[in-house]
DNA sequence: ATTAGCACTCTCGGCCATAGAGTGCTAACA
DNA sequence: TGTTAGCACTCTATGGCCGAGAGTGCTAAT
């Protein structure tokens, strides 16, 4: 139930075992465990924990089942029983009692959001905060960004010296910045534009004619704006380039010692390479094609990442924004033992949290 | 020779302690190798590697000597000879022979920062990922920025239904944005001034009334502002102040993986702490006090540092930019046993690099 | 279908012995 | 007097060994 993209060929399928009544009951109970106490689980502490009114000879039995359908492994012979990828996706989607979040956790973030004026960058910060800290896993928040980068509105501000900064704001209400370059100030200076007020009047006519224009429609309309508004253009539309080719490098990441916490990554080498791929692009472009289908929690577990570096840990991401303007991920990378119960819900409150925030839908003050 | 700020309250001081020669150049030797291979070194090895014309007895009887001043340690009986936070420290200040950094790392960093047009952010994100590959550290950059922030130039944009954005230019040319929120927007609706034409008349009021003020210079004028202009007005002074109190939650951070690398750290309980800290604010107040004693590189090593949990790491960093005007800090992080005198001079050439870009002072295309 | 019983397997911790690295000391030496 | 060779000593690291304990899988009984 937890996941609407679950004949994806990345996410491995689990939806044609079926499992009697017992086996579903203590593969729950295994992987209930195992999130708990990283400790493999025998049957004997099986039954003493979760009230099974059956002996440990049974439960032993259906852990051989279980694990001769791929969902249990052994690591050795006289250990006890850890959920396996396949078997941790069938719990996701199927074991799993899936609630949504406690009222009293969505107030709590809500509260968060609500205490302060924020800037959008802050927003992501703090969201990335707060997943990180109630799912006690590493959160990843991008920001929403249009895919393809509109013309809104431009400025051009005197700072010290020939220094000129132009601000460029764009349709998804994203702002970039970026200082003139010497070739550009130069052409200005020929003009004789390089105060306020002809700044001013440069920018009246980028944002007189510009709106709405994406980078391409930028360059075509540089020629018939003249010497000095049309070096600007320039300008712009590098940026609005720039601006198309990311959403990538602007990453908030917080709780990644959450995870060095965790027993399975307590020799950090297995960790190292997680946080590499974390920091690079790759792991980013591994996510879009989720994006394209569309709204939801999605969650990807150990090998079925298709990174190499990521077979030990779990991924529950969910889209937010709007397809058609501005699109975002957040979403948390833990170790495959990671509580699904708690991190699916606040994630998928999160991205929701977020949507709204974006879309200012909030229209009254409703506090839930 | 490597700081300028050598006898603080911090930074221990190992100026007292008289050598000989031959204690020196042991002393050199041991550095040099612990940090090559992290393993302690033996007075047999030592003689090898350097070729010293002694024999292992005399060094172990000047070792024994380093160890009675404190340079030196035992992590027992019969291993070999650690520096011990002191003898890094003389090594640091007068052992270690400290060059500028090779003139072919100078041109490759610098290519990389002309390489792009970058905004001012990408540049510092560009800085940490430089300063952690040339160093083979943590990395840590904060943005340059001005202890009291200044205005420079405000302006608003219409976005989506009735969402408008309010993009605040400083005087140290950094720029903040925000969503003016509800009941400004109520105002600003009440006046009839939600177009873009009425926005851009409020914005030319704050243009001309307010550059060069900082918060409650502005709060101050709020009342002569009108109704409108005003409640904007009100909001630009929350954003200034919100500026003054930062500069601490955007630090820009890379290379974590590369200390996780190193043996010392390798059962990651340790660095756990540290990567907490360097996460809050806590760290970059530590820093503060340094800032104020001026230019220079400054090193912090082991438990010179008053944050419990970055005793077993040192730091190697510098201000760059205006004390003035804007003001921010750049450096590494690293196990004590790491390669200051690689480190000091890359870290010394980034702050001037920085000091370039902030005062755009490379006038013409110097490329070295 | 479930369970009790049992033999079997494997890990983990402790223990011991050994090898090796390195020290500190002392006595000889230049 | 500073340097060196030699030597006894100390401590760690490694590997082998053993026993305890946990857990399994199988079988036979219910």
């Amino acid at each position: 139930m937890a996941d609407e993209g679950n004949q994806s060929a990345q996410e491995a399928s689990a939806g044609r075992i079926r499992l009697t009544e017992r086996q579903q009951s203590v593969l729950s109970a295994v992987v209930e465990d195992y999130v708990l106490t990283a400790v493999p689980v025998g049957s004997k502490s099986l039954v003493d924990r979760h009230r099974l009114d059956v002996s440990s000879a049974t439960v032993r039995s259906a852990m051989a089942e279980l694990e001769a359908l791929g969902l249990l492994t052994h690591p050795h012979t006289s250990a006890g029983r850890v959920p396996s990828d396949l078997g941790y996706r069938l719990y996701v989607e199927s074991l799993m009692r899936e609630a949504a979040l406690d009222r009293v956790d969505q107030l709590m973030i809500r509260h968060q959001f609500a205490q302060v004026q924020l800037t959008s960058n802050e927003w992501l910060r703090l969201a990335a905060s707060i997943l990180a800290a109630s799912t006690s896993s590493a959160s990843v928040v991008t920001p929403a960004r249009s895919r393809r980068a509109k013309f809104s509105h431009v400025q051009l501000v005197e700072l010290a010296d020939r220094n000129r900064l132009c601000v460029l704001v764009l349709g998804d209400g994203n702002v970039n910045q970026r200082r003139l370059d010497r070739t550009t100030i130069d052409r200005l200076a020929a003009e004789n534009a390089l105060a306020q007020e002809d700044l001013d009047v440069v920018a009246a006519t980028l944002n007189a004619e510009l709106p709405g224009l994406v980078a391409p429609q930028v360059r075509r309309k540089i020629a018939r704006l003249g010497p000095v508004a049309g070096h600007v253009a320039e300008v712009v539309a590098q940026m609005l380039e720039e601006a198309d080719g990311v959403g990538i490098e602007e990453v908030f990441t917080d709780g990644i010692s959450n995870v060095l916490q965790q027993p399975e990554f307590a020799q950090s080498a297995k960790l190292r390479s997680v946080l590499e791929v974390l920091r690079r692009s790759d792991f980013l472009e591994q996510l879009l094609p989720v994006l394209s289908r569309g709204q939801g929690v999605h969650v990807i577990i150990g090998h079925e990442n298709s990174i190499d570096a990521m077979h030990e840990v779990s991924l529950v991401f969910a889209p937010y924004g709007e397809p058609d303007t501005a699109l975002g991920v957040l979403g948390v990378l833990g170790p495959t033992r990671m509580s699904y119960p708690r991190a699916i819900p606040t994630v998928r409150y999160l991205a929701t949290l977020m949507n709204e925030l974006i879309t200012e839908t909030h229209y009254g003050e409703t506090h839930d």
